[in-house]
DNA sequence: ACCTGAACACCGTTCAAGT
DNA sequence: ACCTGAACACCGTTCAAGT
């Protein structure tokens, strides 16, 4: 044991890394600590420490915090698209707005479940939005709603609104909902701390239900 | 000029600040620099500095950087109750559906006119929002919307949506909207830079026009 | 009563020097 | 090619000492 050599590549890297892949370790610790105590405890110097590396060594791989907060956020937005993928499977056989309604689901899931993850992929002080590959998944979420729209108005499962607006105020809804939990501000509007996604959905569906063509 | 004596209390400070109303510059510092410059650019150091002030002396005002921002939310959260108290005024004779809509446009028209200091009042990572006055205003603004509601629901106004789910889902699609705004999400959802007021207060009116009972 | 200025324990970031 | 460790210019916060 501990003859100091670890291929780069395979192999099971132990103990500290003196060589190892530095650059996944890292994004490894910020994404433990984003979890642990929120973004605002990452810093570049604890994740070097928790990597058991000097406090120069992440800008190696990083050319600033915020570019290493973006991987975080990247690896976050990867989560939450196969949350919504999964969400769709399951909702495979359903009428095209009970499976937009499933993103909405999925979305609030994933957001309130990790809130300090959710405010890593959506906070513009935070990451390189417009640079990281986030606004790439969103749009194929989008992509993935908009098609759902159109079926459901195919269908005539659609009110009075048109589709682009039922997405939009639709996205805006979720992401607020789910920004007002993260802003700790469901108390003052009289929501539940305590049940908060079953309020969320409760709100969803009377939206889906008001965009919805009458029974 | 110049007899280092000032009043504490009425009188015309000039000049520097050796005894001055300390407390209010500090305050309009800090709320220039976040219209500046954002949130994260406001540090206690450099607000002493443009208050003509020692490192230390802010923390005879304000316990830590959060009570200082939290006072800039406060002044902020001012500005926006009466922005919104202006637009009711406008819309005075106006039915009550309409006056519900006037609160959302003074809200984004707000929001989006000053996306830093709307950060700041929303953001609960940034100021200590529960022991701050905001929760109140907001709980004022929000018995408006109720009433204007239940004024609107009384003639006959209103589609299926209970008032209450109206009120909410409203609120988080004006915030979200602003959110997503701030947090720089406007392009990757196909909404304009350059006119973002207009094509927000186009999306609240087609969900004000949902959950309108239809003509 | 309020402010100064030095101090402490942190940051992000750079860069020579090491392996 | 990658990492160390010292350095620089910042922070927030505390606290003796000054007025």
């Amino acid at each position: 044991m501990g003859t100091g050599q670890t291929a780069g590549r395979a192999g099971g890297a132990e103990r500290p890394y003196h060589h190892g892949d530095l650059r996944r370790a890292l994004v490894a610790a910020a994404v433990e600590l984003v979890a642990e105590a929120g973004v605002e405890a990452v810093s570049v110097r604890e994740v070097a420490r928790r990597a058991g590396v000097s406090p120069g060594a992440p800008f190696r791989h990083f050319p600033h915090r915020t570019a290493l907060l973006t991987a975080v956020a990247e690896e976050a937005m990867d989560r939450l698209s196969i949350s919504v993928r999964d969400a769709l499977e399951a909702a495979a056989g359903e009428p095209a707005l009970r499976r937009f309604r499933a993103i909405g689901v999925a979305f609030l899931g994933w957001a309130l479940a990790n809130p300090a993850h959710f405010e890593v992929i959506s906070t513009r002080a935070v990451i390189d939005y417009a640079a990281s590959t986030i606004p790439e998944r969103n749009a194929a979420i989008r992509a993935v709603m908009t098609s759902l729209l159109a079926e459901a108005q195919a269908a005539g499962a659609l009110g009075r609104q048109d589709p682009e607006t039922v997405l939009l105020n639709g996205r805006a809804l979720v992401y607020g909902l789910a920004r007002m939990h993260l802003d700790g501000q469901f108390p003052s509007w009289g929501l539940p701390q305590d049940e908060p996604l079953a309020a969320s959905i409760a709100l969803l569906d009377g939206y889906i239900d008001a965009i919805a063509r009458p029974a």
